[in-house]
DNA sequence: CGGATGTGCAACCTTTGGGTAGCGCATCCG
DNA sequence: CGGATGCGCTACCCAAAGGTTGCACATCCG
């Protein structure tokens, strides 16, 4: 049953936005800097303002990001709220492993023995 | 000069295995069970073999996984440790993040605000 | 009003990624 | 020895991802 934390399931669309550096470079910039257009972004990449906008829509569905319309333009800032559960999952995983590796150094002290 | 974590590089090849549901699954089963082979995930996976073996080539290009040869089977083991600096990476960007968040709030308490 | 400026959308192209099938080679074991 | 068993490698397929171009539409401002 484990009602804990114990399932803490992987977060698949934050892990598949952060994969690709462009999309990595985009959110670091907005984490720096506030607020950004998908055209001022573009200008300091080497893609086309297309492009980044693509890369925003990924970066959004995996809720890193947020769109506010201003007039005419759409201004982007960063949530990296996300991130905390994607830690928490590595965390849990690392935990299971360590949790593993003891097991087999107390069974090889155990063994060969103090 | 800042000889701090300053610019904590984005650790790409971790966070590109990462990004596929299987290779999650291949690694979080190595951390939880041992050791196992290509062939052995391949028979609780839906794909066969050779794409499991193409999965491990890619966790063992990013550091998460290493191959040991017994006999005519190689098994593979999980080195969860790259996680740690993928974690790292992510704290500092949040660090920034929520640094850029107190300031704007603290501005907003200072302009309108005691 | 009318020209900039900023977006959204759709069509299209090319590369990469995940997957399979087939074969050759090493290794184990009856 | 000789048949299983396990791997590596290559060729090949298909869908998706990243990118570009082109154009229509809204908004700002002189």
């Amino acid at each position: 049953m484990t009602r804990t934390t114990e399932g803490e399931q992987a977060p698949d669309d934050v892990l598949v936005a952060l994969a690709d550096p462009i999309r990595r470079e985009v959110l670091a910039a907005l984490a720096r800097e506030g607020g950004a257009t998908s055209t001022s972004l573009a200008a300091s990449l080497p893609i086309t303002r297309q492009a980044v906008a693509k890369h925003l829509a990924v970066l959004d569905r995996a809720g890193l990001v947020r769109a506010h319309r201003a007039g005419r333009e759409v201004r982007y800032e960063a949530d990296l709220q996300p991130l905390r559960r994607t830690m928490r999952w590595m965390d849990t995983l690392t935990t299971q492993w360590e949790h593993r590796l003891n097991a087999i150094k107390d069974l090889a002290e155990g063994a060969t023995g103090p």
